[in-house]
DNA sequence: ATTATCTATAGATCTATAGATAATGC
DNA sequence: ATTATCTATAGATCTATAGATAATGC
């Protein structure tokens, strides 16, 4: 790696920060590139010669999130969630730049519709291995892995949702916690 | 109510109509007036005489949402609410646009921000009725009706992202039942 | 009279391309 | 030589206002 490459790479990194936080404030088809360049100090033409269009751009955003999420060594672990909850708890620009790109998406012809819809089908898989890691074929519910996968994944994403509206009224990693008690334990057996 | 006034509200409806097909498709800040006007057969500044903002049509789209899921005489049954989550499956043109909109809520200064926050507010404080109606101060997992209120509702949420992104994959009905499950029913006796 | 709708248009943006200039590395 | 960045600008949009005309109801 060259010095003039390792600048380059450290220009796009720029960019991209730059670009994942005016996502988060104005979502993607909100965010023109002229924001994203000021916030850097460059031009809109300037930061079109790092990435050739505007998509390219979300891609190459979308792409680092895809690297900041896989686990070194595989999986994760039932009890490595809730740590990543209370991560996210502290990162709010992180979480909504995906919050918003994620309601963007379900419109029609988005340019990250078919990251998402990949990204789930992936997520769920993997979800289901870390609780058949934890529970076996049946979690104490009787569900079957693949089938609280899902609901796994819908809580993560709708605690997010709820919690940036309202960050002081949700706590997010009590509630994820919450669900995780549902999913694997027995109820208290003093309880009423 | 005058005939004059009563072709008024029904252009209005129209209007809204198109503007909430309009918004599934493109999100609020890509629904142009323009696009919503030629659906209903009128231009652009024909629609800004029913609605003098754009503003003002997405607050009127999401007053009637209001309308919509108010359930008369008062409260929401558990049970009901899979029936919902199914009635919801068979529209999604709905689901999409609401999606849509609670992704773009998230970002700085949007029109529906503080509508969607109150909504949540509302909502699990509603939720949080409807659990304790069937359960008491304490679910059978041990959680009290305010800790599963919003779990119930980031599960309904989070579903109809993964469902939309992939209707074939996910069975949102059956999914939220087997979230009702998780709330409320003890493993099966005979379970491993 | 009032309401509904249109034509015309101002004033902002936005993305992307073309082509020039400055800076950097061999 | 190559890379980074800039000025200039084309070509689309978009929201909203002004003011005219057509349709409707008293």
């Amino acid at each position: 790696m060259t010095t003039r490459s390792a600048r380059t790479a450290e220009r796009r990194a720029e960019i991209l920060r730059a670009a994942l936080e005016v996502i988060a404030e104005r979502g993607y088809r909100g965010a023109s590139l002229a924001a994203v360049a000021e916030r850097v100090g460059l031009t809109q033409q300037g930061l079109l010669h790092h990435f050739p269009t505007k998509e390219a751009l979300l891609v190459a955003v979308l792409a680092e999130r895809d690297q900041w999420d896989a686990v070194p060594g595989g999986g994760w672990r039932l009890d490595l969630l809730g740590q990543l909850v209370e991560y996210n708890a502290m990162r709010p620009a992180i979480v909504q730049t995906f919050s918003a790109l994620l309601g963007e998406s379900v419109t029609e012809g988005h340019p990250a519709r078919a990251f998402f819809t990949e990204r789930y089908a992936t997520v769920r898989a993997s979800m289901a291995q870390v609780l058949r890691a934890e529970y076996g074929e049946r979690l104490p519910s009787g569900l079957t892995p693949e089938r609280a996968a899902p609901l796994l994944v819908a809580v993560m994403d709708g605690l997010q949702y709820q919690w940036l509206l309202a960050p002081e009224s949700v706590d997010m990693p009590e509630a994820f916690r919450d669900f995780l008690t549902l999913l694997g334990e027995e109820p208290s057996p003093g309880g009423n």
